[in-house]
DNA sequence: ATACCTGCAAAGGCTTTGCGGTTCG
DNA sequence: CGAACCGCAAAGCCTTTGCAGGTAT
């Protein structure tokens, strides 16, 4: 799915829960669709602030949190200070940089087996940290 | 490696670090070794004070933090607000309830497979935290 | 028209830091 | 004795919340 279907998914799920779409919310998304590196809350408040200089931490802050219950994206959770999201919501996992703290996205596919129950508990979702030092890093 | 290793094994380490032995520093790491229950800064403050009164919340944060320095214990990594620590340092993974968030210890030994190497990147540890509902939560 | 949303500023958690007095080695 | 540590309180982040004015439907 790309960027523009993503959007017009976001604007159906807002109909159906009467959510307004506003320019704010556009560009909170947009930002994340267009992003990589599982930008933190002040990354996406700094690159929509280029655009729209009035927006407020505060309103990216309460976009996220909407986003994220939509199931349109998705916290990665990492001991880092500030949570970061990430709009790719296929099921993938995280390479984290020891060093520079730089996060890539990791598909493993059958390279790695995950039971979906354990001990008689259904895992719903799974969350894979990898570890290391990033290439730029190792030298 | 029992709780009295582990403490010998702790009075070395902060030996060779020219590291002082305190009562407090004692009290922080016995309290995780006996916990399994990963707990956060705060629960760990309040069940020192049972014994001393006087320890201030500022001392225990700076002694988790000396302990992941000396590798004897480990942030668990989640999306709560708080940071939990877990004094088993064995490779093991979280399953956390959905509901009521308690964190569940999980050994797979060799029904998950996650590979050690990456696109040539180096994988030195990794964290796996599985989300499902409890057995409590599931009724 | 009105229910919802925004920006601002203040308040709320969790964590870190600076300082004078205390303790371990 | 001296370096390292402790408790206290203040300061520092990140995040949430209340409110008055503004906007989408």
């Amino acid at each position: 799915m790309d960027i523009k279907e993503r959007l017009e998914l976001f604007v159906e799920k807002c109909k159906e829960k009467k959510l307004k779409i506003t320019p704010q919310r556009i560009a909170v998304y947009e930002v994340l669709l267009c992003s990589k590196e599982h930008p933190t809350v002040e990354e996406i408040y700094n690159k929509i602030k280029e655009r729209y200089p009035y927006v407020s931490m505060a309103t990216v802050y309460r976009t996220v949190e909407i986003l994220e219950s939509l199931g349109l994206v998705k916290r990665v959770c990492y001991w880092g200070n500030s949570t970061r999201y990430d709009a790719n919501i296929e099921e993938h996992h995280h390479f984290i940089c020891l060093k520079c703290g730089i996060i890539r996205d990791i598909h493993l596919n059958g390279d790695m087996y995950i039971p979906k129950e354990i001990d008689g508990l259904t895992v719903h979702s799974v969350a894979v940290n990898m570890y290391g030092l990033c290439s730029s890093c190792k030298n």
